[in-house]
DNA sequence: GTCTATAAGGCGATAGAC
DNA sequence: GTCTATCGCCTTATAGAC
């Protein structure tokens, strides 16, 4: 048998693979909400469904676990924003990044949190990656957007504040999804609560941009 | 000497205020980095300067800091929303409201990030207020903004949408501070990214929602 | 009021049987 | 691979001297 801790280079079974995956959503369940810092193995374990031990089978320490969450999360996190494309409509650019960002919030709430979390706590793990890949990928965008104002099919603005907007207006509907629900009521459904979202945050830029149609 | 566990009908004394104080303020410090699960009593009495027997004097237990600190927070932070005045001009209130949220955000960073890791974490001891008085105070300004709309002041929009957004675009600027700083590089100082932010979010707002002026 | 010492329990991680 | 048992540390909170 095949020791994952032991066999780096060895294939994973199928078996291993999805026992790891368990206890990778357990532990994002519990990372999400608590932080990592207030979470314990035993809530992990116990969300997973294994005893603690075991989750220490297949995970060495906490931190393990986490490492391989924040990995994934930054390999996937920026992709809307690469997605951004220079030679095409600002107008359709914005409004379909947009979309997508809220898309992640109802769709990866979890990993939003994580983020969030994250950040809150002073990004303790991953302040490389914000001063290094997230902000040359930011720099980057930032001179589309410029290019877009300098001939005139954007309103004059801050790049990086409009940046910064897409992104909290977005990612609100999921880091603080519970307030979000308290002042709406219990009425209003997931669909509804998105289609409101996308609507109003799609006007707001349209127009506060001057992103013509 | 009075012993302030002892003493709840008495008055206490000035030094024993300010010792309270210092805590309340090393605690705030502590558990909006670290979140409230996270944070222990010996790395706030560190940051108090005292002894952690000494601090447990003071607060008997952990909740007991946090309570006070949440207390606290709650009663100041819908002070500007409830300063919205619905005889006021439009445009006028939700820019002041846009700035003075920012001014928040400046100057009490730690208030904001210990809100956001309280919402984050599924909001345990808050959910009523929320559901109370916060929705309560929400939804009186929702019929403001509403007859603002059907007086042709404003564009059609989604009132509540419109609140998440201003909360959010402005308290990302404390909570997400890190990474704010690190996207923005060293050389941005604080009241250049104030007036930056403050000048970006008025003129989305403002022709986002067809304020006139 | 402030200290040292310590009780009592939680938690991360390991040992070793099966 | 999974379990029970446990080590050793950290943390909350208290006891009691000063």
């Amino acid at each position: 048998m095949a020791v994952p801790r032991a066999a780096k280079t060895q294939r994973r079974t199928r078996i291993q693979e999805e026992k790891e995956e368990i206890i990778l959503q357990a532990a994002l369940d519990v990372f999400s909400t608590k932080g990592f810092l207030g979470s314990t193995i035993d809530q992990i374990a116990d969300v997973a469904g294994m005893s603690k031990p075991n989750l220490l089978y297949y995970f060495r320490t906490k931190e393990a676990m986490h490492r391989v969450l924040m990995d994934r999360l930054l390999a996937n996190w920026l992709e809307p924003l690469r997605a951004f494309d220079a030679d095409g409509d600002p107008r359709e650019e914005i409004c379909s990044y947009i979309r997508r960002k809220l898309e992640m919030a109802r769709d990866f709430p979890r990993e939003s949190r994580l983020f969030a979390n994250e950040i809150l706590q002073g990004a303790p793990n991953i302040e490389d990656v914000l001063k290094g890949s997230l902000k040359d990928l930011v720099d980057e965008k930032v001179e589309v957007i410029r290019s877009w104002i300098a001939s005139g099919k954007l309103a004059a603005c801050d790049p990086y504040h409009l940046i910064f907007s897409i992104w909290s207006t977005t990612q609100h509907y999921a880091d603080f999804d519970v307030q979000v629900r308290a002042v709406l009521g219990g009425n209003d459904s997931d669909d509804h609560r998105f289609e409101a979202a996308a609507q109003f945050l799609e006007n707001l830029f349209v127009r506060g941009l001057k992103l013509g149609g």
